[in-house]
DNA sequence: CTCCCGGTTT
DNA sequence: AAACCGGGAG
């Protein structure tokens, strides 16, 4: 262990010991179940977006075994605008294994070995719950130590994050895993931030490789670049008496388990009448069937597809009927059915 | 508006 | 290596 090592985990421990003041609900908390729930809710998610979440989860849910015992279609309808909707299916089945095996796994190995667990989570539960000793790597600790470290290799890639991974072992303090770990987030949060960070006032800058040398924006690197496409989705909400036909998504798509308003997607920017003259439309609506109004237009940002959606209304004679993976339910009865953002955007608006 | 951010699975 | 979401910042 080298000075400047033994220095950067000093430095952490006692940052987070004067001037952390980063507070969230389940800190502190020795719950397994409550840790490894918050972790399922803040993977890929923002705090002040997951909070929420978890207080909802923990009330409906209170042990493993309620959530064990819960239908799918109530779990996902309370993840509904959380995203990233395998996470959901995951955490359900997680639950169901946890309960059948009577307790919650405390080694590595069995908490890793849970759906929706990978390496990261795995090392946040074994730390909280246990204080085992297994450092945490997520987008915060890559950035602190490719900062201090003045680390130029990927993060996204296998040389990357073996690398990484032995550097976090390497300056994990052994009997403080928990409180260590949780501090070195914390501080990547709030001091070593991916946006101006606060070097002007960071007692680790004076050992920080990337600050003394003014790289701290060129560090991490990763080596993927995103390419974004377009995808233009048009919603047909078709009413027939009071009910509206709805079905869930499926394929191997985004928000694969949630439901959606009859669907036909173009492969370019589409009006009325160049989608009437689509496959699918046809397939959908009859013919000369009139729109009730002019269509609303939503758009979403998701990693690397821009959806461009469309939303109209038809109604639709009471004979007609749509293939049997759809379903005709009350309009009023749609809250009980999960949906992605944009279409309970376009149903809030 | 346009970017940017982030764990796990396949 | 690529796919998966939604929200926040600029």
């Amino acid at each position: 262990m080298t000075d400047t090592k033994r220095f950067f985990t000093d430095r952490i421990l006692t940052w987070n010991r004067a001037h952390n003041d980063r507070n969230m609900p389940w800190k502190n908390e020795k719950n397994p179940y409550f840790i490894w729930l918050s972790e399922i809710i803040l993977q890929q998610t923002r705090v002040e977006q997951g909070r929420p979440y978890y207080e909802r989860f923990i009330s409906a849910y209170p042990t493993v075994n309620d959530l064990a015992k819960a239908p799918e279609e109530e779990v996902f309808r309370l993840w509904q605008g959380l995203g990233y909707y395998a996470r959901c299916k995951n955490m359900l089945a997680a639950a169901r294994s946890i309960s059948a095996a009577g307790k919650f796994p405390d080694t590595y190995e069995g908490i890793a070995a849970l759906k929706g667990v990978g390496a990261y989570t795995a090392a946040a539960i074994a730390s909280f719950a246990y204080n085992l000793p297994h450092a945490v790597l997520d987008g915060n600790v890559y950035r602190v130590l490719a900062r201090y470290f003045g680390i130029d290799t990927p993060t996204d890639t296998t040389a990357g994050k073996k690398l990484f991974t032995a550097l976090a072992n390497d300056v994990l303090p052994e009997n403080q895993a928990g409180i260590y770990n949780q501090a070195i987030m914390d501080f990547g949060a709030v001091v070593c931030k991916p946006q101006q960070p606060l070097c002007k006032t960071c007692a680790l800058a004076p050992h920080c490789e990337a600050f003394q040398k003014g790289l701290t924006d060129l560090v991490p690197v990763k080596s993927k670049k995103l390419t974004i496409k377009k995808r233009y989705f048009h919603f047909l909400l078709l009413e027939q008496n009071g009910m509206v036909w709805i079905r869930k998504r499926t394929a191997k798509d985004i928000w694969q388990n949630l439901h959606e308003f009859p669907l036909v997607e173009t492969p370019a920017p589409a009006d009325l009448d160049a989608l009437r003259q689509t496959a699918g439309f046809q397939q959908l609506v009859p013919p000369k069937t009139k729109a009730l109004e002019p269509g609303v237009q939503l758009r979403q940002q998701l990693t690397h597809q821009t959806i461009h959606a469309s939303f109209t209304r038809f109604s639709l004679s009471p004979d007609f009927s749509l293939p049997a993976d759809y379903m005709l339910v009350p309009a009023g009865q749609l809250e009980k059915y999960a949906f992605p953002k944009i279409i309970t955007d376009y149903l809030q608006r």
